[in-house]
DNA sequence: CAAAAATGTTTTGAGCTTGAAATACTTTTT
DNA sequence: AAAAAGTATTTCAAGCTCAAAACATTTTTG
């Protein structure tokens, strides 16, 4: 009965919901911590390094500074500094793209990919400990999930 | 049987909690980035002094600058940084310790306390909106799980 | 084909973040 | 009570992050 069922209900849903973010974001924050702690004392290195060495390494022919930004969806000045760093340590370099003066691609050296294969191999070994709460099943269940969740906020 | 029936499943485990943990990285870096557009446009504030403002409204008596980096789990020269640009706007105040002449306590203004409840409820609306996916028990079971697995994380 | 619009990247300025060093004060030890 | 150890905070240097502005080049349009 009553107009009024709903706001009671919808106001417990809407506080559920911002129980969980903070659970979410607690827990997320708390990996990324120890896995930043780790690259730094194992490798010297950072997460929006690896970050970009990850996505480099799916694409052998190199990507165009913009197209790196837009995977990693973060802006194009901010990828502009982590590529020069990177740069710098031989790590990845940039390529002009013939026919294009204005776009330069950028690609994993050798050493590049060197370093990444060990640095790939170290982080799923840490993600494995650190999820190790979730056996396989509930992982496969909740990766569905949240999937469905991303997709949702790419229509937004 | 076989010894050997172990590597391949633990192998899979692991793919699983890899994918979970990219998935988890992807929705919750989107609603973060969602949350600081919508904040910088609404109230041209930003996450991290939201986050200053939500810790300080739950201690009416005001938290010492340790107090509140540990309550944030951040730095304490990060802390330093927001809680300057937060007494700069006059939404917090640093107030000596009696008795002890190294420790300040921080505490939200009045205007700090009345822009909070603002943003406060704002953000609630928009993480009902952003989580919206999640039925009022799905987030209910769901914040339970990570509360768990966040609880593990601090054993570590 | 010149002007205008679009595209690709870097620069700039402000704020966030960390770990380590510096500073200031308090408590404990000798 | 001086020395040493511990606690509270800030400063520093380096890197990450964004939005907006600046630049350079290419494409489209009038």
């Amino acid at each position: 009965m009553s107009a009024n069922s709903q706001p009671r209900s919808a106001s417990a849903e809407s506080k559920a919901r911002l129980r969980l973010w903070l659970r979410l974001l607690k827990s997320t924050r708390g990996v990324e911590a120890e896995l930043r702690e780790r690259l730094r004392q194992e490798f010297g290195s950072t997460l929006p390094r690896f970050d970009v060495m990850a996505a480099l390494s799916r694409f052998d022919a190199g990507l165009k500074m913009s197209a790196l930004s837009g995977v990693l969806r973060v802006s194009n000045g901010n990828v502009t500094g982590i590529v020069d760093r990177l740069a710098d340590d031989g790590i990845v370099v940039r390529v002009q793209v013939p026919g294009d003066r204005r776009a330069t691609l950028v690609r994993l050296t050798r050493k590049g990919q060197e370093e990444f294969a060990r640095q790939a191999a170290a982080h799923e070994l840490w993600i494995d400990e650190l999820l190790g709460d979730f056996d396989g099943d509930e992982a496969t269940d909740l990766a569905a999930r949240f999937d469905a969740m991303a997709h949702r906020e790419e229509d937004r």
